[in-house]
DNA sequence: CCGGACGCCTGTCGGC
DNA sequence: TGCCGACAGGCGTCCG
């Protein structure tokens, strides 16, 4: 479900909650997810002071004193944050989790709940600096950083023989970008998503780049994109599916020229593109 | 090394 | 109303 602004907007959502504030607990009801969550987790991080919230790609990482707890939601999770209240006055109880909320943070404030119905995501944990991890140390340049340029993309490009569609949703070359994203970013930029990325001049490239940037921009303005279930962790939907161009409009006209918009699979993903305006 | 297909899961939606 | 297949915001792994 969620791509990188959905990710930066839960992180937003969470990290004033648990900056600086002490895990009193770790419950695990369903291990099973991704891989399984590391036996180890609950003794290491019981007891421990939050440092920082931060994000790498589609991850949070959630650093602690003595390591990282390395969260992804995968295509269906969601973080919440429930708050405990100001007790005595407000001693709201925590809800009782319900049937797909797999993971529980029990901070002195609330609790961090995981919740997953497809099990895609993961709760993983490292004593080791993050960026070393195995599913981090290959990753792709941040969209919204300044390693990110058309000059990057155009060299990855040279490389491989893919559609330019795969090329900016590979992880290994720019993270973050998911399926919503990558066609909303070659819809502006006005190339075709199934353009061999070989065959591409660099100057479309610079254009590619700074759309890419200014839509990943303007939804994590948004709050990221709900088109059935994304809620931030205080529970808000996300206003940037109002923004949408492309993604998920077939046969609906192009909103620049009035051609109805094709899908087409790419790479196994639904693939929507304006068939005058993308070459 | 690369590209493409697969599989992991559950929920939902459209068509019959 | 019910059933059944297709599809869904991701991504590591396997195979050719």
């Amino acid at each position: 479900m969620p791509e990188l602004p959905e990710v930066e907007t839960t992180r937003r959502g969470i990290a004033p909650w648990l900056q600086g504030n002490r895990i009193l607990e770790v419950r695990i009801r369903q291990p099973r997810l991704r891989w399984p969550i590391p036996p180890e987790l609950p003794a290491a991080a019981a007891g421990r002071r939050v440092r920082d919230v931060a994000r790498r790609g589609k991850y949070l990482l959630v650093q602690l004193e003595n390591g990282t707890l390395i969260l992804h939601l995968g295509m269906s999770g969601s973080l919440r944050f429930l708050p405990t209240g100001n007790p005595p006055e407000d001693p709201a109880p925590i809800p009782a989790p319900e049937k797909h909320d797999h993971f529980d943070l029990v901070m002195e404030n609330g609790t961090l709940r995981l919740r997953d119905p497809r099990r895609f995501g993961a709760v993983l944990w490292t004593e080791q600096p993050p960026e070393t991890h195995p599913l981090l140390r290959d990753l792709g340049p941040e969209p919204l950083g300044p390693a990110f340029d058309g000059p990057h993309l155009w060299q990855a490009a040279q490389k491989r023989r893919c559609p330019v569609k795969s090329l900016i949703m590979d992880g290994h070359v720019v993270v973050g970008v998911g399926n919503i994203y990558a066609n909303e970013a070659l819809f502006q930029a006005r190339i075709h998503p199934h353009r061999p990325s070989h065959r591409i001049a660099a100057a479309r490239y610079d254009a590619l780049a700074r759309a890419t940037r200014e839509i990943l921009a303007r939804a994590i303005d948004q709050g990221g994109t709900t088109l059935r279930d994304f809620q931030s962790a205080e529970g808000r939907p996300g206003y940037f599916a109002q923004a949408l161009q492309v993604y998920g409009k077939t046969d609906q006209p192009c909103p620049a020229c009035g051609q109805p918009i094709r899908c087409q699979t790419i790479g196994q993903r639904s693939t929507f593109y304006c068939p005058r305006c993308q070459r």
